[in-house]
DNA sequence: TCTGGGGTCCTAGGACCC
DNA sequence: TCTGGGGTCCTAGGACCC
């Protein structure tokens, strides 16, 4: 044997999936638009009769964008990322929701227990979306897709949709095709008719900046982009990322799905309610830098790691991003340590602008045993300067 | 009506070592 | 005294994804 058979790669995503959550604690706001986001967007309200009082996307003040929206929502042009007061012009009287991550959690955990009950070979791709490899399944390709939709709707009550094809790219593409509750298999005829015609924004890892570089080309479509010269694609993108382009242009893609990862940083920030000025905010500042330092430094003992690598992250009231950060001799999941470290960068920084975030951050990460857990750092007076 | 929070990966320059 | 490469670590920024 010396030809190798295809793989069989299925991409597997949730339908609207903080959405249909909701949906299913609110069953009132079937078919209606809810649109879930926003900073300190208001919970509903049970009126004595047992009856729920929602907010209106109309009444929303504030910074935030939406995380997701229901179909009806996206009809009325309401899409993730989408800043919240643009949603509130476009669809005042859409359902309002905060965010409820406890929630989201547990439901991802309830389909992907499912998917692992049919075929076990899964990589995590986030909160609402996985990656199964089937190739040594003994089942054919469709039947066994629908029993894994059915596994996710019997655990959840939730719909997904599947996209089949014998790699990562052109499954990701396909399960895109024909959402929500979609099943789309991409056999080796079917670049040319399914996956040419499509935008070249549609492939993972072209985003806003790439599309507009190869708009700029006469390059829309992934046809566009499978006959184009190659020297024209190396001149504007340098010889790695034209090769790529090349690849993804004809639907290859050897990555493996990968079962097991290790985090290699964890992060908290935050966006002000308003820009914050660094001297005359400077106590808010401060108590918000330390929160930061305090809930990362739980994060990292929950999840059992230490880092060496302290970092800070500020975005300042014209969008400019500025990080510092410094490498310890030895890692820690200390607070303490953490805040001096993350100090220190931020006297490197020079604030002249009002501040929108702040983010603190640890990476090079290390399982963090127990036994050689640092002991805490002496408290430190912390400034901004 | 400006644009969240949590991540990953890549590039590129400089330090430093052999 | 001058001239090399290769390899790794560190830092900063940026594109991209969910």
């Amino acid at each position: 044997m010396d030809t190798e058979s295809p793989r069989r790669i299925a991409h597997l995503d949730m339908d609207a999936f903080y959405a249909s959550v909701e949906l299913l604690r609110y069953p009132e706001l079937r078919g209606l638009p809810v649109v879930i986001g926003g900073g300190g967007a208001s919970q509903p309200r049970t009126l004595p009769d047992g009856s729920r009082v929602f907010t209106r996307l109309g009444a929303y003040v504030g910074r935030g964008v939406v995380t997701t929206s229901t179909y009806e929502a996206r009809a009325l042009g309401v899409f993730s990322a989408m800043g919240m007061m643009k949603a509130a012009q476009l669809a005042p009287e859409a359902v309002l929701l905060p965010v409820d991550f406890t929630a989201y959690r547990h439901y991802s955990r309830l389909f992907k227990t499912a998917v692992a009950g049919v075929a076990g070979h899964i990589e995590n791709r986030g909160i609402d979306e996985i990656y199964i490899d089937l190739t040594g399944h003994p089942e054919e390709t469709v039947a066994l897709a629908q029993r894994i939709k059915q596994a996710v709707k019997s655990a959840t009550g939730l719909s997904c949709s599947i996209g089949v094809s014998p790699n990562k790219l052109l499954s990701k593409i396909a399960s895109d095709l024909d959402k929500p509750d979609g099943l789309t298999i991409i056999g080796p005829g079917d670049l040319e008719k399914r996956i040419w015609p499509l935008p070249v924004g549609k492939v993972n890892g072209i985003g806003p900046k790439a599309n507009a570089r190869l708009a700029a080309l006469g390059i829309s479509t992934i046809r566009d982009l499978a006959h184009a010269r190659p020297d024209l694609l190396q001149r504007h993108f340098g010889l790695t990322y034209a090769r790529w382009l090349v690849d993804v242009a004809h639907g290859v893609d050897d990555r493996p799905v990968v079962t097991h990862s290790t985090p290699k940083s964890i992060s908290r920030e935050t966006t002000f309610e308003r820009d914050l000025h660094v001297k005359h905010d400077r106590e808010l500042l401060s108590r918000i830098f330390l929160e930061l330092c305090e809930d990362l430094a739980g994060d990292l003992r929950r999840k059992g790691y230490v880092g060496r690598t302290i970092g800070i992250k500020l975005r300042f009231d014209d969008f400019r991003t500025v990080t510092r950060d410094t490498t310890l001799t030895a890692a820690t999941w200390d607070a303490g340590v953490i805040h001096r470290a993350a100090g220190l960068c931020l006297k490197r920084v020079s604030f002249d602008h009002r501040l929108r975030l702040l983010g603190v951050r640890v990476s090079s990460l290390a399982p963090g045993g127990g036994a050689d857990a640092p002991e805490s750092g002496a408290p430190v007076q912390l400034s901004l300067y």
